[in-house]
DNA sequence: CTCAATTAGAAAATCGATTTTTATAGGCCG
DNA sequence: CGGCCTATAAAAATCGATTTTCTAATTGAG
């Protein structure tokens, strides 16, 4: 059991794993009276957590009227997938040229409990080790708006593939491009870091993307 | 007065303008007690409107213990003001590149808006009309989530330029600094109109960091 | 038969009181 | 005399109940 310092952190973390993990799902409705009775606690700590949350754009908030779990489309993942790669560039960049030793380090470690992981066999360590090499690419930036900027962003496309469940999701040499990133980082080869890494996220979203514009597709035919 | 759909989105604009003028001081106590008797409403949207502030990093959480007013140092301010120049060249691109004739129009209505008023004798005015010419200018710009991100770093740079209060403010040709970035969009030459914008944020916030340096400096000596 | 007004039910929003935690000041022991 | 423990006060956090607002179904008029 994960201790927390306050009922409100702990509803946070609760209600923002139900959104990532697609168990609220995409325009559904979030009950305030539901969460409480599931999470044994008052509405007071469930309010604050949801306030959190849709400012981190991860509920939609309709004053008076309630709390709803984000609608998806194409069009919004392909926005939002543009501008975690433009934003991502910039900080990861900073951080190619700031990085320090320890910098290098956590890079070189986190790369290699990555790749030690079965993204299919262990999902939820693979997940968690994933974010974690990825924050440590740009931890280096000094710009702790930009690095909360993209941990959000970072959030929203979990969400994203999440939500779609690609269960067939073509399996690239994912491994590979994770360490042609860190030693192109390592390398201080900001121009090659940064471009390898947008085309990381380009290539992992295309799918997703085509993905979600066939359902539109189809729900259009359909409805 | 103003009408609010609910107590918190009261609140929280209430205190957001307390943090924005600098009424609270960096590094000062926020009694949830005190907000509470002076909004005349109830502990809960005091909270509410607390918590999404402090994801909207104008205030500081920290838990169990309470809420302060952010520190500000030259240092931060550096950092904010960069972020703010690459991010906001970011967007300032796509509306460039993607807005239609009613962006153009805003511009142009925006910044006759601006030019017209008195930034001494009406402040107040010039401060709002200030942030919708250059919301106006990025509006265009598709992306929501570099909008909000642009939103939030221009309140934070806000709280600094008040918080420092230069009564002695160099009094650049800033009228002539926005109309050029105007003309420039108009023109659709994003990488003259980027340039311009920060630029013209680079002026603004040097004087502002060489205040903060100095500060810091005689403080240092003081204490 | 359609549309507007009414009303019962559901849900969010808010409040005031209670509980829990932290900060502080005073006293005690080494 | 200094550091540590204890008691007290202050403040945050939380709860359960109440109030307000919205939603949807029903009814009646045109």
């Amino acid at each position: 059991m994960e201790s927390h310092r306050s009922l409100t952190s702990l509803a946070h973390a609760r209600i923002r794993d139900m959104v990532l993990s697609g168990e609220l799902l995409p325009g559904s409705r979030i009950h305030i009276d539901a969460l409480r009775k599931r999470l044994e606690i008052g509405a007071s700590p469930v309010r604050e957590a949801l306030s959190i949350l849709s400012s981190e754009q991860l509920v939609v908030r309709n004053e008076q009227r309630g709390f709803w779990a984000p609608n998806i489309s194409a069009e919004d993942f392909g926005i939002l997938l543009d501008t975690r790669c433009r934003v991502e560039a910039l900080a990861f960049g900073d951080a190619i040229r700031q990085g320090g030793p320890e910098w290098e380090e956590q890079i070189v470690l986190l790369r290699y409990r990555l790749n030690a992981l079965n993204r299919t066999e262990k999902a939820a360590a693979w997940e968690a080790a994933h974010c974690d090499f990825h924050r440590a690419l740009i931890s280096a930036c000094p710009s702790t708006y930009l690095l909360n900027f993209c941990a959000q962003l970072y959030d929203l496309a979990v969400r994203y593939r999440n939500v779609a469940s690609l269960a067939a999701y073509p399996e690239r040499q994912v491994e590979d491009e994770h360490s042609q990133i860190a030693e192109a980082a390592l390398a201080r080869d900001a121009g090659r870091a940064e471009h390898l890494l947008v085309d990381h996220y380009r290539k992992t979203g295309e799918f997703l993307y085509q993905q979600l514009a066939e359902r539109e597709d189809t729900a259009l035919k359909a409805g």
